[in-house]
DNA sequence: ACGAGAAAATGATCAGATCACTTGGTCATT
DNA sequence: AATGACCAAGTGATCTGATCATTTTCTCGT
């Protein structure tokens, strides 16, 4: 190891870091809650503002907090986490983006078999209600292009099928996130998002090759009736069938590229 | 997504932190490569000093960067992953501790048997590297341990047996990365880096639990040579006994507590 | 050559001030 | 009474400039 001695200097920084967080476990505090503010902070530890900022962001990096302007310091949405997805990380290349969904194909069907085995009854819910939402999205998206057959396909009506892209593809992101809640393991649920998390804005380019989001909502409809049913196996295969899918047709228009 | 409107706001320090990214990718820099002074750096975008900092500190908990006392600003090992292990984790309880070896029990086999059909040759050589230096580790421990039965068992003894033990474990988790590089993903490679490096302390725990040292080395040998000789369901089958293997043992010590 | 000590470079921390944003309350208008 | 404009306090964001601590490099005497 990089120190035999065993004896680490830890940097008033990684004091600071530590504390806060003990701090906020202490008062258990959960996502969202209000934590204290800048200066109180740096008064509480004898530091200065520029010091307990640093811890801050710091933290902030990590999702274990979140710094509002005008606001406050919040407790973030990834306190506590073991995996997290990189918050920095650059716009993957197509080669990357293969690599990730290979890794999705290797990973999410045997956590759908366990999922179908646990089914936790709040993920069930979730899972349901994110089919519900997709199918909104859908039909809202084929009313609109229903419009645009008649009247003249406008720079707006472009944008807005954009954003509907964009919130199908996160909604679609969401169900695989609720199936590996499902599987009641916290950390496989931490690992299944942070590959799918991942620049969301490249992973909505996947939805746009992929195209067919009726499919799309039915594979995912079928791997949430095999959850339902308790058929790991099924679901195990519905959910392979499923990401093998996307990822053959991203293949093919990787090296047939149009438009 | 959560802003509809589209315009995001970016702070100041975004804008910064991605800037000194791409100012890293511009000039191809690599792990370990000194980057720029923070003075300089606040030249160069002209902002304030504590601000530079406040993003290098950002970059830093995502592995990005690294900042040395007195010497400079490094390239992070991190730069450009997906996933990451979080580096403020707390402690894992026994349970959380189950859970993150049930969710390697499911990932990883799969990963060894993509390696068994892939098996870099660079991550074959590394591997059997990890092997050799966890036969070393284990042998000189037994020596030790030989020495302990004649002399009598003093606290420096103890200490040195734990910083052995420590190592033993973080040979061990290497094998596992290894094996994970080995399946030429290097998303997967992430993925298994991050539940593995976590707290290491910790997982040390697990191999003083497991204790059967060389039956582990024996175990990982097995797996080697499956991927080596490229049978993936072999390599598949041994990795999946190989971890369930340990969760068993943990969860009998768990229920049945000895020391 | 070689090692010790000085000097330079660089990160770490501090102090206080000012700007920008959010929030809640006040109060006039309707 | 409900509504909306405005104001003020709280809080994060950023700046300026300085001082301390650590590492690295250079210099110099032996």
């Amino acid at each position: 190891m990089s120190a035999p001695g065993g004896v680490v200097r830890r940097s008033l920084l990684d004091d600071l870091a530590t504390s806060m967080l003990t701090l906020i476990a202490d008062r258990k505090l959960a996502s969202g809650d209000q934590f204290e503010s800048v200066r109180s902070l740096a008064d509480r530890f004898k530091v200065a503002v520029p010091t307990v900022r640093e811890a801050l962001r710091r933290l902030e990096a990590t999702g274990a907090v979140e710094l509002r302007h005008g606001s406050g310091v919040y407790v973030g949405r990834h306190i506590g986490r073991l995996v997290l997805p990189n918050p920095l990380a650059p716009p993957p290349s197509s080669d990357r983006l293969i690599e990730l969904l290979q890794a999705r194909a290797l990973i999410e069907p045997p956590v759908a078999a366990l999922a179908a085995r646990v089914r936790t009854e709040a993920a069930l819910h979730r899972m349901d209600k994110d089919l519900t939402a997709a199918a909104e999205l859908i039909a809202a998206a084929d009313h609109a292009q229903l419009a645009e057959v008649n009247m003249d396909l406008t720079a707006a009506a472009e944008l807005i099928a954009a954003a509907d892209h964009a919130q199908l593809a996160e909604v679609n992101m969401d169900f695989h996130r609720s199936l590996a809640q499902a599987s009641g393991n916290a950390t496989l649920a931490e690992v299944v998002e942070s590959v799918t998390v991942v620049n969301v804005r490249e992973q909505l380019e996947i939805l746009h090759l992929h195209g067919d989001r009726q499919a799309d909502l039915d594979e995912h409809r079928a791997i949430y009736e095999a959850v339902l049913a308790g058929d790991p196996d099924l679901a195990e295969l519905l959910t392979r069938e499923h990401l093998d899918g996307v990822l053959a047709v991203i293949n093919n228009r990787l090296q047939h590229p149009r438009s």
